[in-house]
RNA sequence: GGUGAUAUAGCUCAGUUGGUUAGAGCGACGGAUUCAUAAUCCGUAGGUCGGUGGUUCAAGUCCACUUAUCACCA
C-alpha cells in the first residue's frame, strides 16, 4: 500500500544566497523524496523562505526597499538556485503568507487556551535613536575578557568568549551607533518548562537519531526554560492577536511555515490538509534539518504541535555541516561557494549531487567536500565506470543490429544485478546514500568486468559470433539500465537522458523486475557526460576568494537559539571594578576539606567524584575536573581547600556541592592545593 | 572547564553482536586491451587501525588514560 509522506527541508533565511553548505540538506532531502516517489508512494516535499525578523527588516532598510521587496527578490533567487540543482519541491512558499499568519495565530491562541503562554516583564537593551529593542547580534562593544573592540553582544570572535550583551564594555548599537539603554518590556513565553515529560517521552520514541536523542538528553539535564516567543515593534513579522505592538518571534512562525506551505499546496493540488496534520494522522511527516537547529525541531516544535492540537513529526533527520577541504568554509580561501557560482564554473549540478550522496550516511557527522577528491570521484565513477558501459557497447547494437536488443544472457549476471535492489533500497530508505552508491558502483565494476571478459570488439570481428555479440552488448545495456534506475534519485536529469537513449518510459523502482525485452529498439548513443576539469574547480575557488575584510559570519542558529532562550533568566550584571574589597573576598567561604573518598565517574572524561569532609554532619559531594592528573586512590585521606558556599550545581552525574581549588596553566596542572600540617577539616581559609 | 562526535593505506571511506593473514574505490607502480571523448581489465606495493596501558584464548571493535580536530554547553 502506498505510504502518504510529507517531507520538509529547513527554511532558508531570506537574507542571503544559497551556498554549497545549504545544498547538502536540500540535495539529501530531494534524493530521499525522489527515491520514495520512485517506490510509488504519495510524497509531498514542501519548503519555503524564512522571511521574518530584525535582520531582514534592517537589511531592507539599508537597501532602501521594503522587506516585502527584499523577500520577493530573494524568493526568486532561491527558487532558481534550487531548480537548477534539481531540487524538486512540490511547493516552495514563504512564511510571509496569509496561510502562515492564520496558522501561527491559531496555534498561538490554542497554546494560550491550553495555558501554555505566560507573560513576563524583562529588561533588554534598547536603541534610543532607532526606538527599537536590540537583539544580541545588533549590540557591539569591547570584549569583557580580552578587550577586543567591536565584538558582538553574545560572543567574542577574537578570544571565543561568550557572555551577555550586558557584559560588553562601552556597548553601542550596531544599527545607529547610539549607546543602548536598558528598558523593560513585556514578553510572551511558551511554557516549555511544563513540557518536560511530554518531550522526554517524545524524543525517546524513535523520532530522533540516537546521537540526536543523546544531545537532546543533555538539554534535559540542564533543564528546560520557557521560550520567549514575542518581539516588540518595529519588527517584520506577524502581530500577535490581541497584543498590539507585539510580534511573533521569527522562530515561532518559521516551522509553522512547513504547514503553511503544505496548506498552500493543498489549495493547488486538492489535498486534505487535516489528513496530514490532525492529531491522530496516519500519514508520515519528516523534517530534514541541520544539527544546528535540532533544539527547535526536537523541543520547541513538537511541544508547540502537541499543545496546539496537531500531530507530531514522525521523525526528524539531522545532518552535519559541510566542510571544504577538511576545513570550515572560508571566504578568504575561496571555499565559501555560492550555489550560483558553482553552476557558473562547474555547470553540472549532478556532479555535486553525486559527490554529496557518496558522503551522506544518515548521521549527524559533518561531511567534507574535498575538491580534488570531487574531481577524481566524479570522473572515475560516473564517466569512467557508469556511463562508459553504455558508451562501449551501444555502438555495436546500433551498427550491427539496427538498434534492436538481443536475447538475455544465460549467465546470472542480470539476476544478480536485480537481486541487489533490496539492499540498495534499504540503504536509500535509511538515508545511507553512501552505502547505496558503493553497492551500485560495485555493480558497475561487475558490468565492466563482464565486458572485458566477453570482448565484444573481438566477437565483432569473428565469423559466426554475431549472436554472442548481440547477447553480450544487450546484457551490458540491461545492466546499464539497472544502474540508471538505482542512480535515478541522485542523477534525475542524467536518468532522463538515458531513458530517452534507451527509448523507455520513466523508470520506477519496480522496473528492476522487468528486463528490456528482446527486440526492443534503442536510440543511437550520444555522449552523456563530460569530465570535470580541475581548472574549472580552480577558477571557481579563485572567483569566490574575498580579499576584502571578511564579513563576520552570523552566529550559528544554535547559539542564537540557546541565547535567546536564556534571555529570560539573564540577571543584570553590575559593573565590576578592577579591585575587590575585603568584604567581597569574605563572601567566598574557603574551607579545609578532607578527601574521604574519591572515585572515577562513569561516562565522564575529566571528572572525579570527591567526598569532602569539612566538619559538617554530612560530607559534601563535589565533582572536580582533575581526573587527568590524579589517581583517585592517591587522593583519599588528603587535605585540600574547597569553596564551601559555591551555589550547588546540578551536573550530568549528580549534584556538585562546591569546588576544590587547583592551579594550572599551559605549563601543567591541575595541581590541587594542600594546607600545611596542622590544618583540620572545616577550618576557614582567610 | 564540562559534554559529545570524529581519528583505519597518499586521498575519500567500509569494517555488523570482539574471532582466522584489516577491506573497497581513487591515486601510484607493472602488465593486458583498444569496444569506449585515455575510459576498461589483471596484478603489485602501501596501514604499529591517533598514542599509552588494560580486560580477553582473541581488540580497529570493550575499559581507563592521553593527543588532535570539530560541535554544543558553561
Amino acid at each position: 500500500m502506498p505510504r502518504k509522506i510529507l517531507v520538509t527541508s529547513a527554511l532558508p533565511y531570506a537574507n542571503g544566497s544559497i551556498h554549497l553548505g545549504h545544498l547538502v540538506e536540500y540535495i539529501q532531502t530531494d534524493i530521499w523524496v525522489r527515491f520514495q516517489k520512485m517506490q510509488g508512494h504519495s510524497v509531498h516535499y514542501v519548503c519555503a523562505d524564512d522571511t521574518h525578523g530584525t535582520p531582514i527588516m534592517l537589511r531592507a532598510e539599508k537597501e532602501g526597499i521594503t522587506p516585502e521587496q527584499l523577500i520577493d527578490r530573494v524568493h526568486a533567487e532561491h527558487s532558481a538556485d534550487f531548480a537548477d540543482f534539481l531540487v524538486e519541491f512540490d511547493n516552495y512558499y514563504s512564511t510571509n503568507s496569509e496561510e502562515n499568519r492564520v496558522l501561527a495565530s491559531g496555534i498561538y491562541q490554542a497554546l494560550q487556551a491550553a495555558g501554555k503562554i505566560a507573560s513576563k516583564t524583562i529588561e533588554q537593551y534598547f536603541d534610543p535613536v532607532k526606538n527599537m529593542f536590540l537583539p544580541d547580534r545588533f549590540i557591539k562593544g569591547e570584549c569583557p575578557k580580552c578587550h577586543a573592540k567591536d565584538q558582538y553582544g553574545d560572543s567574542c570572535e577574537v578570544c571565543g568568549a561568550t557572555y551577555n550583551p550586558t557584559e560588553l564594555i562601552n556597548p553601542f548599537s550596531a544599527v545607529s551607533g547610539a549607546v543602548p539603554v536598558r528598558k523593560e518590556t513585556e514578553h510572551f513565553f511558551f511554557k516549555l518548562s511544563e513540557c518536560g515529560e511530554f518531550l522526554q517521552n517524545w524524543t525517546r520514541s524513535g523520532s530522533l537519531q540516537n546521537e540526536a536523542a543523546n544531545k537532546v538528553g543533555e538539554w534535559f539535564e540542564s533543564g528546560l526554560s520557557d521560550w520567549d516567543i514575542s518581539r516588540d515593534a518595529p519588527y517584520f513579522g506577524f502581530e500577535i492577536p490581541d497584543a498590539p505592538g507585539k510580534y511573533f518571534y521569527v522562530w515561532l512562525d518559521a516551522p509553522i511555515g512547513y504547514m503553511a506551505s503544505f496548506k498552500n499546496l493543498c489549495g493547488k493540488a486538492g489535498l486534505d490538509f487535516d489528513e496530514y496534520w490532525k492529531q491522530d494522522s496516519t500519514t508520515e511527516l519528516y523534517h530534514f534539518i541541520g544539527k544546528d537547529i535540532l533544539y527547535f525541531h526536537a523541543l520547541f516544535w513538537p511541544a508547540t504541535l502537541e499543545y496546539s492540537g496537531y500531530r507530531k513529526p514522525t521523525q526528524v533527520f539531522a545532518h552535519g555541516f559541510l566542510t571544504v577541504n577538511g576545513e570550515k568554509m572560508s571566504k578568504s580561501r575561496g571555499t565559501f561557494i555560492n550555489a550560483r557560482s558553482y553552476l557558473e564554473h562547474v555547470k553540472n549540478p549532478e556532479y555535486l549531487r553525486y559527490y554529496y550522496a557518496a558522503k551522506i550516511n544518515g548521521t549527524m557527522e559533518d561531511i567534507d567536500l574535498n575538491l580534488e577528491d570531487f574531481v577524481a570521484r566524479v570522473n572515475s565513477d560516473l564517466v569512467g565506470k557508469y556511463v562508459n558501459i553504455a558508451s562501449r557497447t551501444a555502438g555495436f547494437i546500433s551498427k550491427n543490429f539496427a538498434g534492436k536488443l538481443g536475447e538475455a544472457s544465460a549467465s546470472d549476471i542480470e539476476k544478480n544485478s536485480a537481486a541487489k535492489a533490496e539492499t540498495i533500497r534499504n540503504s536509500y530508505e535509511a538515508r545511507d546514500f553512501g552505502r547505496a552508491l558503493r553497492e551500485i558502483m560495485a555493480l558497475a565494476d561487475v558490468a565492466n568486468q563482464y565486458i572485458a571478459d566477453k570482448k565484444p570488439w573481438s566477437l565483432a570481428k569473428e565469423e559466426g559470433k554475431e549472436e554472442e555479440l548481440h547477447i553480450v552488448c544487450s546484457t551490458a545495456l540491461r545492466l546499464f539500465r539497472d544502474l540508471t534506475l538505482y542512480l535515478k534519485p541522485v542523477l534525475p536529469e542524467l536518468a532522463k537522458q538515458v531513458e530517452a537513449f534507451l527509448n523507455i518510459e520513466a523508470l520506477i523502482w519496480d522496473d528492476v523486475n522487468v528486463n528490456l525485452a528482446s527486440g526492443h529498439t534503442i536510440n543511437a548513443y550520444q555522449h552523456l557526460l563530460t569530465r570535470v576539469e580541475p581548472k574549472q574547480i580552480e577558477a571557481m575557488v579563485e572567483a569566490n576568494k574575498e580579499s576584502l575584510q571578511p564579513i563576520p559570519q552570523a552566529h550559528s542558529e544554535q547559539r542564537h537559539a540557546q541565547h535567546q532562550q536564556n534571555e529570560a533568566k539573564a540577571e543584570i550584571v553590575t559593573e565590576e571594578p578592577a579591585y575587590i574589597s575585603i568584604d567581597d573576598f569574605a563572601k567566598v567561604d574557603l574551607r579545609i576539606a578532607k578527601i574521604v573518598n574519591a572515585e572515577h565517574v562513569e561516562g565522564a572524561e575529566k571528572l572525579l567524584k570527591l567526598t569532602l569532609d569539612i566538619g559538617e554532619e554530612k560530607p559534601r559531594q563535589v565533582f572536580a575536573g582533575i581526573k587527568s592528573a590524579y589517581d583517585p586512590a592517591t587522593l583519599v585521606g588528603r587535605l585540600t581547600v574547597m569553596v564551601a558556599n559555591l551555589a550547588p550545581r546540578k551536573m550530568k552525574f549528580g549534584l556538585s556541592e562546591g569546588m576544590v581549588l587547583a592551579a594550572s596553566d599551559e605549563r601543567g596542572g591541575p595541581f590541587i592545593l594542600a594546607p600545611d600540617a596542622g590544618a583540620q577539616p572545616g577550618m576557614r581559609v582567610k
